[in-house]
DNA sequence: AACAAGTATCTTGATGAGCGAGATTATCCG
DNA sequence: CGGATAATCTCGCTCATCAAGATACTTGTT
């Protein structure tokens, strides 16, 4: 759409670029509507999914990391985690250690929230899978975590070209 | 990480799920950041792609479509759209045949501002792209595609599940 | 101990995006 | 013309987010 190539190769780039374009999109659509149909917003889901994520990890996620992944400010953070503890989707747990510390665990509204979103979209996944051959897929997975390097360098990039350098930096593996 | 199966099969989906998720939540903070760089909100750069893409495909988009995409209010819309054009990113056309219906065409900011969204983000693509055979490309593109027409039914799916169904429905292949 | 500096979270007031209902403007059809 | 329909816009409100500062706890130093 945006480069138009005359060789077979440069096509086949374009249309892939448009296709991981698309996706990102619908993606993004989906988690919107998905939120709002759960009186939630996109932020909310987003938030919910990293406390989900980092706990599922096995290293409970805290506000003030939740802020960096999120780019919140403190603020909204708070506000974000009172609304979803309010909606009985997380709870605030003190560390026993450093008790400034707080961590974030998902309560059980708020794993039927993340199966409900996961499930139904999982099942669509499979679909598609299903008709690619186990080398095919393997590509695929092998492209695709390129990308998703890429696109978290990108990210960093990004951020980092307004105001100060992020913290953070490319943050483990674990979403 | 939400599934976990013991046969390679099975977890090569797992991943490719993962990598999927994380490209998408990746994506997003992009455009958030992106768009905060510029005085923006991640509705607007939205709505600028929409608008470029339409106007690109030699359709122009209208506000009512631009809400259907972007799945906002009227009221939301114009005001989406006063910030756009306040910004120097699009133009109001009024439609000479039906005078009821505005046409969105994107000004020379707008353009600038979709160039330097899309150009380092290609660069990157392409730099990964580079390691990839053209018959691998072929697969993935096979597979995005897919995706990409999965996606947008789960999205209409959700969207339907609140409230009316929507209009839309799978919008023509533009974007 | 006591104090200072650092870190994590929370509070407050202001801004502005988005919604919903209704008003406005233009077109179509009898 | 007059009514119905359609597309866009206006208005009043709610609430997410920000920025700055307050609070609570920890760590290091003397």
């Amino acid at each position: 759409m945006y480069r138009r190539r005359d060789d077979p190769r440069g096509q086949m780039i374009a249309d892939i670029t448009n296709d991981l374009r698309r996706y990102s999109t619908e993606a993004q659509h989906v988690g919107h509507a998905f939120a709002g149909l759960h009186g939630l917003n996109a932020t909310d889901l987003h938030a919910l999914i990293a406390v989900m994520d980092a706990e599922l990890f096995g290293d409970p996620i805290t506000p003030g990391r939740l802020g960096e992944v999120l780019d919140l400010s403190s603020g909204s953070v708070t506000a974000l985690v009172d609304r979803l503890e309010r909606g009985g989707h997380i709870r605030r747990d003190r560390d026993t250690a450093d008790r400034r510390k707080v961590f974030l665990h998902y309560a059980d509204r708020g794993a039927t929230l993340a199966r409900d979103f996961f499930g139904p979209l999982g099942q669509r996944t499979d679909e598609v899978m299903g008709r690619f051959s186990d080398e095919e897929l393997a590509v695929v997975h092998r492209f695709m975590a390129e990308m998703v390097v890429s696109m978290r360098e990108h990210r960093d990039a990004v951020r980092a070209a307004r105001g100060e350098p992020r913290r953070g930096a490319t943050e483990r593996a674990a979403d």
